[in-house]
DNA sequence: ACTCAGGCGCTAC
DNA sequence: AGTAGCGCCTGAG
C-alpha cells in the first residue's frame, strides 16, 4: 500500500459522523492537493473490514458518484441517511449543510 | 445551467 | 511494456 493511500485513509477517518466531505477536500487536507482522483481509487480499493467511513466522501456536486450496478450507491445513501443526512429529490445532499468545513446553520439557498 | 481542457496517480486489459 | 479509462477537481468559455 502506498503512502498516498495511507494519508487519504487517515483523513477520511477524521471525518465526523453525520458530515460529509468531497474528494478534492480530502485530498487537500491530506496534503495531496490535486490528487482528487486518487482518493476515489483509494476508497474503491478499501476493504470492508477497514474502519474507514468511505460513505462520507462524495463528489463536489454533493452526490454519490458510485456505479449503480455495484449497488454501492444505494448502500452509501443508506448509511448516510442512518447518520442523519437527508438527500433531496435529485438524490443529492447539501454540502453547505453537511459539508465538513461548512459551518452548520446554513442550508437555505444552495 | 452546461461543455471543454488540463492535471494527478492507479488499475485493468 | 503500452494504452485506456477511472467512485474526480478546478477553472474558463
Amino acid at each position: 500500500m502506498s503512502d498516498t493511500y495511507t494519508r487519504i485513509y487517515a483523513v477520511v477517518r477524521r471525518i465526523p459522523a453525520g458530515r460529509v466531505s468531497t474528494y478534492g477536500e480530502v485530498a487537500r487536507r491530506a496534503g495531496l492537493s490535486g490528487y482528487a482522483r486518487q482518493v476515489g481509487y483509494a476508497l474503491h480499493a478499501l476493504d470492508e473490514d477497514a474502519d474507514v467511513p468511505w460513505q462520507r466522501v462524495v463528489n463536489a456536486r454533493g452526490e454519490v458518484s458510485l456505479p449503480a450496478d455495484a449497488g454501492l450507491d444505494s448502500l452509501q445513501r443508506q448509511m448516510l441517511e442512518a447518520e442523519g443526512i437527508c438527500f433531496d429529490a435529485r438524490g443529492r445532499l447539501d454540502l453547505k449543510q453537511y459539508g465538513w468545513d461548512s459551518p452548520p446553520g446554513l442550508g437555505k439557498k444552495r
